[in-house]
DNA sequence: AGGTTTAGTGGAACCGTTTACAGTCGTGGC
DNA sequence: GCCACGACTGTAAACGGTTCCACTAAACCT
C-alpha cells in the first residue's frame, strides 16, 4: 500500500505538497500539481481514511440509527440517504437498535462517541429527554426523520393531519360507520407516529359530528398479517363498518385480504384507504394518502450536508421541516353501497 | 472530550498502562486496573476508533455491498448481518450501487481501499474476474450473501434445487400445465438468481416428460405489480395453466391478486408457489419454499469473523456453503380441480 | 530602490491511540 | 548472597495523514 510519502518521494515533492495537491487545499504550481496527480495514479494512491479522520477530525461517514431495517419504510429511508450521500463521497454507518433500550443506548452511549462519524440521523427513534441531550452533546449535526424529537432537527410528514385527510376522504364518499386500524401493540415502537395519526382520525370523526367506537379501534402491530387477522373478526362481526382507515398501507392490504376472504367486495361493501404509497398498494387499487420516504431521508441527508459545509446554523433555521403527502384515489375507496 | 491522557493521569498511572489495562492486553495489577476503570468511567472515557484504527490497523468495522436496500430479501440479510455484528462490537459501513455499475465501480475501487473496513460482504453482486481479484488483492476477509462469485466464499442456498422443488410440488399434485414468472427484465440485476432457479424448474419439468410452453415463462422485474399485471395477460389467454411458479413471493403474491380479480379461485382454479417465505405470504394462504434471509446474513458475517480473529483459513475450508430451504404448504396450492 | 505582499515550498508538529522496548522491583532457586 | 525471572510499569516511537510555520523568490506597491 503506497502512503503519500511514496507519491511524494515519486513527484519530486514533499509531502506537505503532495498532500495539498491531492487535497486543493493551499497553493500549489500547476506543475507540481500535474506530478503529484499522475504518481498519485501511477501507485493506485487512496489516502487512508483513518489518518485523514484522525488529524482532520473531519470522518466522511454519517451515522444513521433505526429502529428496523427490513421495514418497507426504513428501507426507503435509508435508500434516500444512501443515494445522496453516495454523490458527495460520503459513507453510511448503519446502526439497528431492533426497536431495543439496550441497543440504543449502547449506541447512543457508545458508538457514537467514538469520533468516526461527523453526524447522525436517527430515524423514528423514541428518544428520552437524557438521550437527546447527550446526543446533542456530541456537538455534531443532528437531522432526524421522524419524531417529534424535541431540540434536534427533523424532517417528518405532518402524521396527524395525514389521518385527518384519509378520514376526510371517507366521510367525503359519504361513509360514517368507519373503523380504523392502528399501532400501539409494542408500545416502544411507532408510539408516537401511532397516537398522532389516530388523533387525526378521531379528530376529523368528531368535526364531522360522527362517533369513534371504541371496538372498531383495532390495535396491530404494522404488519399486513396481524391486520389481516384482527381485520377478520371485525368483518365477521354483526355490525360491520361501511369503511375502515388503516394507519399503514400493508395493514390496509390486510383488511382487503380479510374483506375478500369473507366475501365481502371491495369497495362495494367497504372501503378501504392506508398510509404510505407502498407500491404493493398498486395491484390492490389501494387507495393511500402516499407519503416519500426516500424523500424524507434524503432531505434529512441534504440539510446535514449543509450544516457540516457550513459553519454553525443560525439560531432561526426551521427546526422541523414537513414534507407533503398526497392523496392517491384508486379503486379502494367509493360511496357507501346500498 | 477526555483522551486516554486524561485518564492516565487521574488514575495515576502511564498511558502505557492505562492503554493495556482498558483492553486487557500485557499484565497490569489488579489496583492500577481498577484505578483506570474508574478513571475511566468517570470521565465517561471513549477509545477514538479512528486513532485506536490508524495504529492497529483494525477498524472494526465492516463493509456491506449490495445493490438495493428497500427490497425484502436485501433488508433481511442486512437484518441478519447488523444483530450479529452488534454483539461484538463490530460496525456496520452499508454501501447501496443501486445496481449501477458506476457506483458498484468507486465502491470496489475506491471506497474499500480507505482502510476503513476490516472485511466485506457483497451481497448478491454481479462481480467481474477484475473486480473480484481486486477485490481479493485487498487482502482482507469478504464472505459474499448470494453468488455465485467464483473465488471468494459465500453463503447462500441452493437456487436450483429451489426451483426443482417448488416445481416437484406442483407435479406432485398432479399438475401438468405450469407456468413460470421468473425475473430478468433488468439483465444486470438477479442475473444468475433468475437463471438457476428457471433451470430448477425446467429440469423438473422435463424429468416428468412436461413441456416448458415459452409464452406461458412470464419475465418480470421481481415486484408484486409487474406480476399481477403479466398474470392478468396470461390468465386471461384462451388456454390457462393449471399452476404457476413465481421465482418470488411478492411475484407470487401478484399472480394471486391476478386470479382473484379475474374470477379464478385460488387454489381450486389455479395452483400458485413462490420462493421467499415473506410474511405477507401468510395472509394470501401462499404455499413457498422458504428461505433464510436473515441466517444467511447472519452466517456470512460469522464467517467473516471467525476469519478476522484466526490466522488466516486452511485451504481447504468449504467455499461455498449452502443453507437449506424449506418448503411450507399452506392454501395456495392443490391438486388441480375438475 | 526599499519594503510588503504573495505564490510556492519543505520541514516538523500533531491527531489519540497502541505497542515495542527498557527499566524497576520483589521473589524464588541455587 | 547472587542471579535469573517474572510481573509490572513508564517512555517513546510509530500509524499516515494534515496543517502550521518559516522561508525563498518573484511581483507589487509607494
Amino acid at each position: 500500500m503506497a502512503g503519500i510519502r511514496d507519491v511524494a518521494a515519486k513527484a519530486g515533492v514533499s509531502v506537505g505538497t503532495a498532500s495539498r495537491a491531492l487535497n486543493g487545499t493551499g497553493p500549489v504550481s500547476a506543475a507540481a500539481r500535474e506530478r503529484v496527480e499522475r504518481a498519485a495514479k501511477e501507485l493506485r494512491y487512496v489516502a487512508s481514511y483513518t489518518a485523514t479522520a484522525l488529524k482532520s477530525g473531519r470522518s466522511r461517514n454519517i451515522g444513521v440509527i433505526l429502529p428496523a431495517i427490513d421495514r418497507w419504510f426504513y428501507g426507503k429511508v435509508v435508500t434516500g440517504i444512501a443515494d445522496e450521500l453516495i454523490d458527495v463521497g460520503y459513507e453510511l454507518a448503519l446502526y439497528n437498535t431492533q426497536g431495543s433500550h439496550e441497543h440504543q443506548e449502547a449506541v447512543l452511549g457508545d458508538y457514537l462517541w467514538r469520533q468516526r462519524l461527523d453526524a447522525v440521523i436517527p430515524v423514528s427513534l423514541q428518544l428520552s429527554a437524557a438521550e437527546i441531550t447527550r446526543l446533542l452533546s456530541m456537538d455534531r449535526p443532528v437531522v432526524g426523520v421522524g419524531g417529534p424529537m424535541p431540540g434536534v432537527l427533523t424532517v417528518s410528514i405532518d402524521q396527524s393531519a395525514t389521518g385527518a385527510l384519509a378520514t376526510a376522504h371517507l366521510i367525503g364518499l359519504g361513509h360514517r360507520e368507519i373503523a380504523h386500524v392502528t399501532g400501539g401493540t409494542d408500545p416502544e415502537r411507532d408510539f408516537h407516529l401511532t397516537d398522532s395519526r389516530r388523533g387525526g382520525f378521531e379528530g376529523e370523526m368528531s368535526r364531522a359530528g360522527l362517533q369513534v367506537r371504541d371496538d372498531w379501534v383495532l390495535r396491530s402491530d404494522f404488519t399486513l398479517g396481524d391486520s389481516y387477522r384482527q381485520a377478520k373478526v371485525l368483518l365477521s362481526g354483526r355490525e360491520r363498518p361501511t369503511a375502515v382507515f388503516a394507519a399503514s398501507d400493508e395493514m390496509a392490504m390486510g383488511v382487503i385480504l380479510a374483506a375478500r376472504d369473507l366475501g365481502l367486495r371491495v369497495p362495494d361493501a367497504l372501503s378501504v384507504v392506508g398510509v404510505d404509497g407502498h407500491e404493493m398498494g398498486e395491484a390492490f387499487g389501494l387507495t393511500t394518502i402516499r407519503q416519500f420516504p426516500e424523500r424524507q431521508g434524503a432531505r434529512a441527508a441534504q440539510r446535514l450536508l449543509t450544516h457540516l459545509a457550513d459553519p454553525p446554523p443560525p439560531d432561526d433555521i426551521n427546526l422541523h421541516e414537513v414534507l407533503p403527502t398526497e392523496l392517491v384515489v384508486r379503486s379502494s375507496t367509493a360511496a357507501p353501497g346500498e
